[in-house]
DNA sequence: TCGGCGCAGTAAAACGTTTCAAAATATGTG
DNA sequence: CACATATTTTGAAACGTTTTACTGCGCCGA
């Protein structure tokens, strides 16, 4: 196999010192274990040698490997969505810090390739976070947590918040998220508003929606605002319900909806011939890069998604490290980003 | 440490047979190694107690990890380049097929964190594949090609093709981007192409430029064009460049640009109040996502950066696993995507 | 009945580290 | 100088697998 690999055998005999004392060495931390001119000797001979620990040989030793595990639904398609993307921005800027490797785990089977099982039970990772996106099933995520609970492998979930108290979590809450959008709305003197879910069909969603609602009622809105509607992310669905909405007789004056939908509700209005934010506004839901981009560039709910990535590494490093540390679950707050669509 | 892990250990006792024995009954394939008896009473244990083999264990033993790293820039913007992202996901995929995981590494200690060094010296990747981006420069390719040399760690090269003949390779052919953009959009009709550098600032870019002025040559275009400019990805100043553009005396009557910059141009073009592609046409390169979404919808030149990726993960994999296998460099043919920019 | 052969099963070495406990050496004290 | 104590060094076990070479054993043919 590996030819030539210098390993800490070829280091100590070069150095004539036992291994103990070259593994001493190279891993002091202060504590003068070795001697400071051996300690010179041994750290120039593997310098020339090109010497580098195996970190396989190390993980067996030590009992754990510094790797951490992203379980994330398996399609392929999957690093398209902006979301997920930021928050892995966010767990890589941690595990820099941490000095932890990250490896891309896919759960649930369906398509029948390798499934979450067969890969993580090679137990390479100290510990997963585990990415809920309405990508994944409800019963996927489900047999996730069971299977990592049996492994006793420790997980953070985000995104999704799970029905158990006892379950570590990072996301936002969802309530607020609804709420927010409501009081900003009605305060930029919308009346109608529309929430077109997806994202939102979660029970996150739900939830957001009863934000909202609780929002409309508090202001005394029309009864019949807000709309809502759950469509699918499948391109034409979301023109189709825009365009019956704005067709109806009192048209909704604002859409709320995910940022990665607001494409094509732009779309779907430009159709209409409406222009944004004149005719109608739109909310998004995200602050994705891409909403900045857009034109007009979208007024959207943040969501901090790097914030939530790195907090979710911050959580299971700390998990993983002292495994006694307690459970917690983290609601981070969202806030108003506002541009040029409302 | 893992408190109550079942280890083949385990699995011996309980089943009263050696170690040996349950290793050789829970890899078999097919060569009867153990009786049929024996091997039905084994994987009966293994199932009933939860062990499944730890992979560092196996890893140590075997000489090889089946882990694959992905060695990208550092910055944490990284996964914000749909280009990167497509890629991954063709990597993604043909890893799933060939039960190899996936690790994530970062290249350039400019920002003072964890170097690609340190980590990848690790080892824990049989093999990486190396991800040139417009974000890399040309000196932390070399350093990382020259430290996985020594290391003689399997790697893979996409995009930015290097100078040596005898570095493994995939990416396309530059030299036809550019001819193929010019033989595209001369047949459109247009005369004056301008060419927007950026992603093609890269040696690359400059053998595309190459490619689309043979291209304007052969077919006696007049002597200014192609126009071309370098600009960096800097907000405003694509804006800054465009305006200049289309102020001159005989403006462009297309631009071609990186798809990830035909936000920017919209915008531009937008504000000098020139519509798409009525009054100039916008031709892309990359054939992202992102295209399809934008309003019109992006013509541009497809970087089958799919293919490209699962190619890479192809090739490298056959490398780690039969290390006297050729070196091949290949390069994937590009089309146009059609839509409506143009 | 014996030698040879194939098969099932196993003991032990190997993979490259860390770490524990013991040994060797140095340092200090009376 | 003898003894106790501190410092440095080391041999060996441990981590959980795979794999090689060997041991029994039953069966066959002579």
């Amino acid at each position: 196999m590996m030819g030539g690999m210098t390993t800490i055998h070829d280091v100590a005999r070069r150095a004539r010192v036992s291994i103990a004392a070259v593994s001493l060495a190279m891993n002091d931390a202060g504590t003068n274990r070795v001697s400071a001119s051996k300690k010179k000797l041994i750290l120039e001979v593997a310098r020339e040698t090109g010497y580098r620990p195996s970190g396989v040989a190390k993980a067996l030793s030590e009992g754990n490997t510094h790797i951490l595990g992203l379980v994330v639904p398996m399609r392929a398609q999957i690093f398209f969505n902006h979301f997920i993307v930021e928050v892995l921005a966010g767990i890589q800027a941690c595990l820099l810090e941490r000095k932890y490797h990250l490896m891309i785990y896919s759960h649930s089977t369906s398509r029948g390739g390798i499934t979450q099982g067969e890969m993580a039970q090679s137990r390479y990772a100290d510990g997963v976070i585990v990415l809920n996106t309405r990508l994944s099933s409800a019963q996927d995520m489900l047999d996730t947590i069971q299977s990592l609970r049996n492994a006793s492998i420790p997980f953070v979930m985000v995104n999704g918040r799970p029905a158990a108290e006892d379950i570590p979590y990072v996301g936002v809450e969802e309530y607020e998220v609804g709420r927010l959008a409501g009081d900003y709305l009605i305060g930029e003197g919308h009346r109608r508003i529309a929430m077109l879910g997806g994202a939102m069909r979660s029970p996150g969603g739900q939830v957001a929606l009863q934000g909202l609602t609780d929002a409309c009622r508090e202001k005394k809105l029309p009864g019949k605002y807000p709309l809502h509607e759950y469509t699918e992310f499948e391109r034409g669905r979301i023109g189709q319900t825009v365009t019956e909405w704005m067709k109806g007789k009192y048209p909704p004056t604002v859409i709320f909806c995910d940022d990665q939908m607001a494409p094509e509700v732009y779309e779907a209005c430009g159709a209409l011939g409406l222009s944004i934010p004149k005719d109608v506004a739109v909310l998004g839901r995200g602050d994705l890069a891409l909403g900045a981009k857009m034109i007009p560039k979208l007024t959207t709910i943040r969501v901090p998604a790097m914030e939530i990535g790195r907090l979710a590494a911050e959580m299971l490093i700390d998990q993983v490290e002292q495994p006694q540390a307690a459970i917690r679950q983290v609601l981070l707050p969202c806030s108003v980003t506002v541009r040029e669509s409302v």
